[in-house]
DNA sequence: AGGCCAGAATCGTTGGGCAA
DNA sequence: TTGCCCAACGATTCTGGCCT
């Protein structure tokens, strides 16, 4: 809980560094300029600058460990301005926002009276400091689809490649093991609607889909018919599925008719995770024991961030490696 | 002590407005 | 036009009092 809490903040601080509100004296005492420009190096150093330490902060490192710039989520990831030509007073951001183009690139700016400010470097190396003027440089209003390859970083940094197979190993007995299927075995649905036409409903739709293809996979989306177009538009593979009991049973025959093990999942999980703990009885509506429990495996390094296709593989050997009569049915605690 | 709740405080986002 | 701040607002987190 704590760590999909921490992914859902990163997400929404993806922006955030503005309100770093400083007395008038201090503004003084940093240098006092009313404004500076992109070029201008504070006063003592970049490195000694609020940006710098803001950068460090959203990355949840030491000032004195900064990663190198490319590194940084806020570089550009194809394309782009070339971040050795950026301005000597705007850093490359450790975040980036959901829908950024992968060819421009997010920064922290020093502001004359000391603050701090996220700007956006078009791929001719234009500064902006508001989204319409991205979309005006790039000529369209941007949609969730153009940050996609800047969700996958960000959700291989939290679901590291290879997480699932060092899971699997650990997690399941030899005897499980051998019942682990392959992904292709599995069909994957998300029963979805109305959440694509926004660029806020977006964003939980498109971590989703990341999720999953940075696991190598592609689900499918069971959307409304009047949301279709919209989920195609992301380059979602969508079909109308209707409400949600319609859309879940539409799933199961889909699968069936392939022969695969259905998978369904909501539309807006920000993150996969397995946590050891020991088995539960009687918890009944008292969550305390739960939470507990979960805490401490969380405090012990025992929480494993995982990809949806590891936590159906791993629920799928659990079940075929079980004695008769075997479940037919396993889930995960949302 | 721990849980629960509500109100307070803080955080995060957005876009307008204004000064340089 | 560029650079900066801020109001406004919704969301989240904190806090303190009450209850078990």
């Amino acid at each position: 809980q704590k760590v999909v809490k921490k992914v859902t903040k990163s997400l929404r601080q993806a922006k955030r560094g503005t309100n770093d509100t400083r007395t008038a004296a201090s503004a003084k005492a940093y240098g006092g300029a009313a404004v500076a420009s992109p070029w201008a190096v504070p006063k003592g150093g970049i490195k000694k600058s609020p940006a710098w330490q803001l950068v460090a902060d959203r990355i949840g490192v030491h000032p004195s460990k900064m990663p190198p710039p490319e590194k940084r989520l806020g570089a550009p990831i194809k394309g782009g301005y070339p971040i050795k030509k950026w301005p000597a007073n705007v850093l490359v951001d450790g975040e980036r926002v959901f829908w950024l183009p992968d060819n421009f690139g997010q920064g922290v700016k020093n502001t004359g009276p000391g603050g701090t400010y996220i700007v956006w470097v078009g791929p001719e190396g234009r500064i902006h400091y508001h989204r319409h003027e991205v979309e005006r440089d790039l000529g369209r209003p941007v949609t969730a689809l153009d940050g996609i390859n800047g969700l996958f970083k960000k959700v291989q940094a939290w679901v590291k490649p290879g997480a699932d197979a060092r899971f699997l190993a650990r997690k399941l007995s030899r005897a499980e093991r051998k019942h682990v299927p392959p992904a292709e075995d599995f069909h994957f649905a998300v029963v979805s609607a109305r959440r694509a036409d926004t660029l806020d409903g977006q964003q939980g739709v498109m971590l989703v889909e990341a999720q999953f293809r940075s696991a190598g996979v592609r689900p499918t989306w069971y959307v409304d018919a009047p949301s279709l177009a919209a989920y195609r538009a992301l380059s979602l593979d969508a079909k109308v599925g209707g409400k949600l009991t319609p859309a879940r049973n539409l799933a199961l025959e889909d699968a069936a008719k392939m022969g695969k093990l259905c998978v369904q999942v909501s539309d807006d999980i920000s993150l996969w995770e397995y946590y050891d703990i020991p088995k539960m009885e009687n918890c009944g509506n008292d969550f305390t024991q739960c939470n507990a429990a979960v805490r401490e495996a969380d405090d012990a390094g025992q929480a494993i961030a995982i990809s949806p296709v590891g936590a159906a593989q791993f629920m799928a050997a659990k079940m075929r490696a079980a004695v008769e009569p075997r479940p037919r049915l396993a889930g995960v605690f949302p």
